[in-house]
DNA sequence: CGCTAGGGTTAGGGTTGT
DNA sequence: TACAACCCTAACCCTAGC
């Protein structure tokens, strides 16, 4: 109920472009601050600001790389980031929420391994445990 | 830009958990410069560290609102959290709300094991454990 | 100047309405 | 399904106070 969906109008957006052309992207505060254009933009908010600028410049650079990115949420299979991936570790969460096992390949509650760099833990229903291991 | 967003890998919250534990909350510029997370945490600020302690702490208090929310946008494949790297540091956390702020800290390479809830790690020298467990 | 605490802003994913 | 407007919040900025 509080918010009727506002439309932008022509002299908002242009106010918009002619805030970005004088303050640059990502001054969406100061461009809301300045009194060429606060009049204008009264109604707006600086995220507002963002999101229709946002709008316009993807609506505006079609047949780049869109495709791809939306390609990618449509993946069944996340292979995810990269970042470093370099040592060994293990992340076990128990309790409802993740139970990830990564290299190293040891679960939550594994018996007992033998090998050098084991860990065992005793855990019940509300204790989380993240764990890495670095060797240097 | 250079630097579009650098979102925070699990590998170095678990560093920033780690060196909360061991040095305290507010000492993020020792945390910073302890050898065992200066290398995970190269590419983070002392106030990036300040700032991410806080968000971790404002969404752990986080039982009330959105969580049944987003718990619907959850029901079709979800691959839930992601991957690790590397990290030099162990640390468990209870479910509810995550680590207190002492700084408790064990010696590196010196296994201790002992009461009922503790973790038992078998480690070469060149691997140190920082160990708390938290039960809600 | 460097550091931390805390309020403010931005970036980007997500959701809703048409 | 597409798109525009709006929401949520992690990540980042600014600055007072030390």
């Amino acid at each position: 109920m509080g918010a009727p969906k506002q439309k932008w109008t022509a002299e908002e957006e242009a106010a918009l472009k002619a805030g970005v052309l004088k303050h640059g992207t990502g001054k969406w505060r100061t461009i809301l601050m300045d009194p060429d254009f606060s009049a204008v933009l009264s109604l707006r908010s600086n995220v507002d600001l963002k999101d229709k600028w946002r709008n316009i410049n993807v609506t505006a650079i079609w047949g780049s790389r869109q495709k791809a990115k939306l390609a990618l949420k449509r993946s069944p299979l996340t292979p995810k980031h990269e970042e470093n991936g370099k040592a060994l570790s293990v992340v076990v969460q128990s309790n409802e929420e993740v139970v990830d096992a990564k290299p190293l390949a040891m679960a939550s509650g594994t018996p007992r391994n033998g090998g050098p760099k084991d860990l065992l833990a005793r855990l019940d229903g509300s204790t989380q445990i993240i764990l890495a291991v670095y060797s240097s």
